[in-house]
DNA sequence: GCTCGTATCGCAACGGGTTGCATTTGCGCG
DNA sequence: CGCGCAAATGCAACCCGTTGCGATACGAGC
């Protein structure tokens, strides 16, 4: 899992989506009704999704949807690296489409907000593991709880 | 999946669950039989646990004991002090019982062995967000996803 | 086109955790 | 010692996500 030198601040979904379908066969795996209108629903999405929120937005399409299809599609996609998944600070899934450039997460505890972290402000964090624990931290994972600057304000402790 | 050797805090327990009864007193709380067990669970145990754990510890002495019940004293538990929580790489939840210092968690994917960073460890993280976004990390809900030196050694990407 | 292997689906049951509400009970106060 | 009220319990329903398994259908190869 490289990060190539080709960060992209501009995200142009339409592309990548196009081509899911090839990427899936190439592996051979399989383009199903169901996978088509989740990718349907993800090309129309942006930034932080729960796999709750996933599953609604197909149902509107298909009300016939069934939730372990998707969230097992999730994964598929995972694999593909068309997205990645964290935990908000209550433990639910939080799934970041099309990640433009590897990052982690922030999340006040107060009012639900929440941030992306780029790589390299973690990355002090990361070595440093790296160097004295010999461990791989996966940033796209990574998600940090707290309190931020307005909560702190309205309500200290 | 026990964690094994991998944690061990070394603290004086029975100090610190004698005053649970009056510290719930002087907050106007009670002193029920259910939070009694619960105590009596949590003062032979030693490291980590998931809610889960703790529920079945629970029934052994007490089968009628409900879940929502153990849930909920564990958050008052919480707000006492007395224990912190955080996530899994799974999102499940990780009781981690008195802790003896402020510290967060490293989690492999691959075995899922615990370990625990401690606060200084993580310091240029917390201070650096801190600084840079005025934010207040709760490092004892932290808990970083990676992989340990042995799987990735095991199977190298 | 048709066949066939297997990836995927639908479904039902489960696991961990939470929530709303009626009922019980701890315990402070007189 | 007994009252009364808020705190806590029990229960049932719910939410998010996962798993096992038999049925379906994709799509490669002929």
């Amino acid at each position: 899992m490289t990060v190539g030198g080709a960060i992209r601040t501009t995200h142009r979904p339409d592309a990548a989506w196009a081509t899911v379908r090839d990427r899936l066969r190439a592996r051979g795996l399989r383009w199903t009704p169901q996978r088509r209108i989740l990718i349907d629903v993800l090309s129309r999405t942006d930034g932080h999704v729960t796999g709750a929120e996933l599953v609604e937005r197909c149902r509107e399409v298909d009300p016939g949807t069934i939730p372990s299809t998707v969230y097992r599609t999730l994964d598929v996609l995972e694999e593909l690296g068309l997205l990645s998944h964290s935990h908000a600070a209550d433990g639910r899934e939080e799934f970041h489409v099309l990640p433009a450039a590897i990052h982690g997460h922030l999340h006040c505890i107060e009012c639900g907000t929440t941030w992306e972290i780029e790589a390299d402000e973690a990355a002090a964090l990361v070595s440093s593991l790296e160097r004295r624990r010999d461990f791989a931290v996966d940033v796209t994972h990574l998600s940090i709880a707290g309190r931020c600057a307005g909560c702190a304000k309205a309500a200290p402790d």
